[in-house]
DNA sequence: GACAAAAATACAAACGTTTGCACAAAAAAC
DNA sequence: GTTTTTTGTGCAAACGTTTGTATTTTTGTC
């Protein structure tokens, strides 16, 4: 296997010059004359040199890499925020070391452990849905890496927090269904010790409130983000509850409402009205087509990426939170109107 | 920021050892004593040591990170071929460094510098729609990394090879709609300088051979696997030439078709039969559900990991092809019948 | 109890960089 | 023409490990 790989000290060698001067010339550092500096890059090109990463940041103690916990990759929302962070930290010199959980905790902490280990220069991250103790969160502020979190975070640890504006979000909804004259509205809640789904229940409430429409928590079904949850929810809800509206925290229990509602020929939106959460793709390919909230991922991306730049070499992390708009699509699951028109709320 | 670390020469000086006692005690190796190696561990654990892989992979040359270079993180099939890659990767001990290139050569290249700068010892990749130079596939070769290849795969380039029976995927599906009637089949192809896509489409061809269908050019839309593309194809091709079955080389334009189809009142399967590639999720939630060819990605995930751990400290990589078994997966856009099932071809 | 063999540990160099400091040569100032 | 400043380069240590060899300690044998 590895066959030797060209050195600076090879350049150097090669050249009649120091590791020292070589190393400066490829940094660009002026105290190195023009035409060796010239020289040397021409040389490098030549011989085919990499530089040594490992090597670089061992004696240089700084890291061009961050690490990026996710609960999953193949998430709409989770893609595009990884793609608006690589929008920014690449062109800044980073790269991104992407470790997913799927929604496990100790998947979680063997993910700090590991891109600690590798000496990563700042940690991004979304905690599973099972976490629950931060005490891997506070362990990486410690070691004096900054930790940035975004859509799902605590309150608990301090550091930059980029967050959707879930309770607006919520609440447009809610009130969307409201408007086109639901009354008993269910809602499809999510495991509320996350702060996303606390918040979108919390946005239901304040729409109900609002509304002077009693709250009803026989209404509400917990943990219900999955398809078969949604479907679960219709007969053991919807149907005997007598519910016209559905807003429901995520679009997959949505559409498996969706899926259940038309096994009994329930009449959507007509004699039921539903919203999700996300705008998730298949939101405009399902039957009626899934009025949804539509986040703005690839924006949180990028202020996770400023974020997190900011951060790298500060003394102390700036605990501000950012809200990232979102707005509301309506589609044909909670509007029978053929006039309708997408709007932002 | 970085607070002090402790190293390997904190604990050996706490214990009155030597660096290099604690470093083999860490390393499990049986020349040092079981005694001290239990002490090494309990203080190491009391003193919260990290290793430093950069350090550690310096000094040893060897690295346990492996570089994934993917067009797209968010797409169903490569999102599970990764899953499948960390369930071997990361029990043996490896992690992951993924890199998308949103389909750009000029981003596959620096990805793959990226990684050669971080010494990776390995490099998995499925070539971007764009790639028609492999030099750099190569140069990865020559400096002994061992590059294992899947899905898109250039045969110009050694080394392991991991893809799908596309062209079995694809003779099925055609004689499935040949079966169900369909006499006058169009192909939406890919780019066909990708093995995938040109391998689809020989599938194609051969099963009208088989069935004595003459093969007709004009049926046939190269570069038609988005959305969009399928929608044109219905007005340019299928319309027109008077089409009773698409054989789609992807499930994007295969729903393109299906909408643009149903806003002529088309009736699907009754006048146009369908079937797609890839079987992506809303295969089965678009109306008619989609029939589709299954790619085990999960499987082929596992094969790559198997063949990158195989090949690394290999003096010459080993050069197989392994193909994975794909299954047809009989839904409503191609089978009227409703006593349909899934069945596997 | 002397001696060899085996086991445990220490020593020191190496991996490929970066970087503070020393130093020489050239340029500028007097 | 000497001194000062500037500019360019070299020297050598350091980053935190790993690992071949040397050395010490322990164990076993007679």
């Amino acid at each position: 296997m590895a066959k030797k790989r060209i050195t600076i000290t090879d350049i150097a060698r090669e050249m009649g010059v120091t590791p020292s001067t070589v190393s400066r010339a490829l940094a660009g550092n002026n105290r190195v004359g023009l035409n060796t500096r010239q020289r040397v890059l021409k040389v490098a090109a030549q011989m085919g040199y990499q530089p040594n990463v490992l090597a670089s940041s061992l004696r240089s103690g700084r890291s061009d890499t961050i690490g990026m916990v996710v609960p999953r990759i193949n998430r709409h929302f989770f893609s595009h925020v990884i793609s608006g962070v690589e929008a920014l930290l690449n062109p800044a010199g980073f790269n991104l070391l992407i470790i997913q959980t799927h929604e496990r905790e100790e998947h979680e902490r063997k993910a700090f452990h590991t891109l600690l280990r590798n000496r990563v220069a700042g940690i991004i991250v979304s905690h599973s849905v099972e976490t629950r103790d931060f005490s891997h969160f506070q362990k990486v502020i410690d070691e004096g890496v900054p930790l940035v979190q975004f859509d799902r975070v605590s309150g608990l640890i301090a550091g930059p927090r980029i967050v959707n504006d879930n309770f607006l979000g919520a609440l447009r909804s809610t009130q969307h269904l409201i408007k086109n004259g639901c009354t008993r509205i269910a809602h499809f809640a999510g495991a509320l010790h996350v702060n996303v789904y606390q918040e979108r229940f919390d946005g239901y409430r304040y729409a109900l409130e609002q509304a002077g429409i009693d709250f009803d928590p026989a209404l509400v079904v917990e943990n219900c983000i999955i398809q078969e949850a949604g479907m679960e929810a219709v007969t053991s809800i919807v149907l005997p509850q007598k519910v016209d509206g559905i807003f429901a925290a995520s679009d997959f229990s949505a559409l498996g409402a969706i899926q259940k509602l038309k096994e009994f020929n329930v009449a959507i939106p007509d004699d039921v009205k539903i919203s999700g959460f996300a705008n998730e793709p298949f939101a405009e390919m399902v039957e009626p087509t899934l009025t949804s909230v539509e986040q703005n991922a690839f924006e949180m991306g990028n202020q996770v990426a400023k974020a997190v730049i900011e951060n790298i070499g500060k003394e102390e992390l700036l605990s501000e939170e950012i809200h990232i708009a979102v707005r509301l699509i309506q589609r044909r699951s909670s509007v029978s109107d053929s006039l309708l028109m997408n709007s932002v709320v």
